[in-house]
DNA sequence: GCACAGGTAGATT
DNA sequence: AATCTACCTGTG
């Protein structure tokens, strides 16, 4: 966890027109697995992304925010939070009326959300993943933003850049708890260190080739590519299949024995056009113990 | 001590 | 194309 610097943060601010949560949906949307460096304080969530310090309570249900001083982070926030997406609207139109697993999900979290995160920090954020917790993933971002990442307005540090990352040898990132995804992030930082725009050229291409140029990087598989698809380009097709899916699909579908292929078919034909946002609800329920999986 | 964790890549069958 | 296996390390 980020020590919390001694900051100046403004009032807390209500935003009267923002998303609407439940103290459960807000934790998942924030805290849920989708971005790796929000902590909870006593009353409210506080997240870093980009250069942004912002802390998220909800106050009768109304969410208020607060930067440090000096700081308007309602633009950036709106952003971040997709809040222009009506994802009750994207929600009615999953398959729930004929999906009881699906429906039961929906109405543990009501207002779950996607976040739209910087792009290349969802990709590093999910290089880091692959078998780890979700304390495991944050503690190695806390790590990496520690030792390699810039200093931000509170006096806490952001997550590195690609070109830092480059820079730093593999032995560094190892020293950051990462493990054998050191080499894939050292490999992948060289990647695109070499090719600047590369990920803003990813960003404007469509989802099946931006997958496929996501897979070229060294530590990348379908799930995490699908998992930067879905958090940090906000490609609502993208459906990770990750253990807890797997898992969730194999037992509550009754769908055992079905290779990964054959349940992204399922996934695509069944949920449709916005599965990705059905996989989130599916992810949380499973892990909250809500469905059986 | 040992299995397992939001996987991926390379080898083997 | 489906099935192993190594890869690091913290946690229970």
């Amino acid at each position: 966890m980020p020590p919390s610097p001694s900051a100046d943060f403004g009032p807390w601010t209500p935003w009267t027109t923002g998303p609407r949560f439940t103290p459960r949906s807000l934790a998942e949307t924030l805290d849920g697995g989708q971005a790796f460096r929000w902590r909870r304080a006593a009353d409210f969530f506080e997240g870093r992304w980009d250069d942004r310090v912002v802390r998220l309570r909800l106050l009768k249900d109304r969410l208020e925010y607060a930067a440090p001083t000096g700081v308007d982070p309602l633009p950036a926030l709106r952003s971040y939070l997709a809040a222009e997406v009506d994802f009750a609207a994207l929600t009615d139109e999953l398959p729930w009326r004929s999906d009881p697993v699906l429906r039961c999900a929906i109405e543990a979290f009501p207002g779950l959300r996607l976040l739209r995160q910087p792009l290349g920090e969802t990709l590093l954020g999910f290089l880091c993943s692959s078998t780890k917790q979700i304390v495991q993933i944050k503690a190695i971002c806390e790590s990496l933003a520690a030792d390699l990442g810039p200093a931000l307005p509170d006096g806490s540090r952001a997550l590195p850049g690609w070109e830092r990352l480059a820079e730093a040898g593999e032995d560094r990132l190892r020293a950051a708890k990462l493990g054998y995804r050191a080499r894939h992030i050292h490999q992948t930082a060289r990647f695109l260190a070499e090719r600047p725009g590369w990920l803003d050229e990813l960003a404007e291409a469509e989802t099946g080739p931006a997958r496929e140029r996501l897979l070229q990087l060294p530590g990348v598989g379908r799930k995490i590519a699908d998992c930067v698809l879905l958090f940090g380009l906000a490609r609502y097709e993208a459906f990770p299949i990750d253990t807890w899916v797997l898992k969730l699909l194999a037992q509550a579908y009754g769908l055992p024995a079905w290779s990964p292929a054959q349940l992204q078919d399922f996934a695509r034909i069944h949920f449709g056009p916005r599965a990705g946002l059905a996989q989130q609800y599916l992810f949380a329920a499973a892990r909250a113990g809500i469905i059986r999986a």
